[in-house]
DNA sequence: CCGTATCCGCCCCGATACTG
DNA sequence: CAGTATCGGGGCGGATACGG
């Protein structure tokens, strides 16, 4: 396999595991952006179980700033992870739950997430004998 | 299932999806934040194949300064990702490449690109459907 | 209850120049 | 070839106060 790099119709790409790869678009830099944020993935899964109110979010993830759970419900709506409806009562209420797009992301998270739990010991052994060494 | 969230012996502890989550020091939010990085994730995919060497990599990924590329490979060996490998030549030359835990790694993270690679479409459109209103 | 608006610190990352 | 050192912009995210 050639893992050679080159300017492709003036487009930078980059051979990875045999697919090439747009940088300048690249789809996985994209989706990686929306679901690296402090609160994005945090979120998704949060409402894994079913919709949920604002102000039940804000809750269930108390270390949230009132802000930061305004911006990540709304950047993850406008990517079609979510959805948001408005119930016209007084006070008003608003619900947010998962699309099936947010729901079909579920799979490759919840393996991220398993990974997680089952290799953290090995990453944090890891980093500390690299920091006893320095 | 009890979704609620509460304070077990002063440590800030979330459910979700049946599992408690200790915020304080969170496995998936440590490993995010080692690969969420701008280049750590492609830094993995690229070694996926076999190890590379450092101006290897240089030219496999065109778009990356000098100074992010030192960085990514040292937080990642730091971690536990990738190794290096220091060959006593004329000049120098070193060689980085996964370990079993970077290799491990490669699981999720292929599903993820996977992911990326089929809903980007889907995304991107969600995306200009709710600029369009706003 | 469900947000907006504003200010501001921090840190990621790029650009550039220099070393062994 | 394989880095290190330094500077600086920009954006993420926290704190706080205000509005419908």
């Amino acid at each position: 396999m050639n893992r050679t790099t080159g300017a492709v119709k003036g487009k930078r790409v980059v051979m990875v595991c045999g697919v090439p790869m747009d940088m300048a678009n690249c789809p996985v830099r994209d989706v990686m952006d929306n679901i690296g944020g402090k609160w994005n993935s945090l979120m998704i899964l949060s409402l894994a179980e079913g919709p949920l109110r604002f102000s039940q979010l804000r809750r269930l993830i108390p270390d949230i700033s009132q802000r930061m759970l305004t911006q990540t419900l709304r950047d993850l709506q406008r990517d079609g992870y979510l959805s948001r409806t408005v119930y016209p009562t007084q006070p008003p209420s608003v619900e947010y739950s998962l699309t099936d797009l947010g729901r079909s992301f579920l799979v490759p998270l919840k393996l991220f997430v398993d990974w997680s739990l089952q290799n953290h010991d090995a990453i944090r052994k890891a980093r500390a004998e690299y920091d006893a060494v320095a």
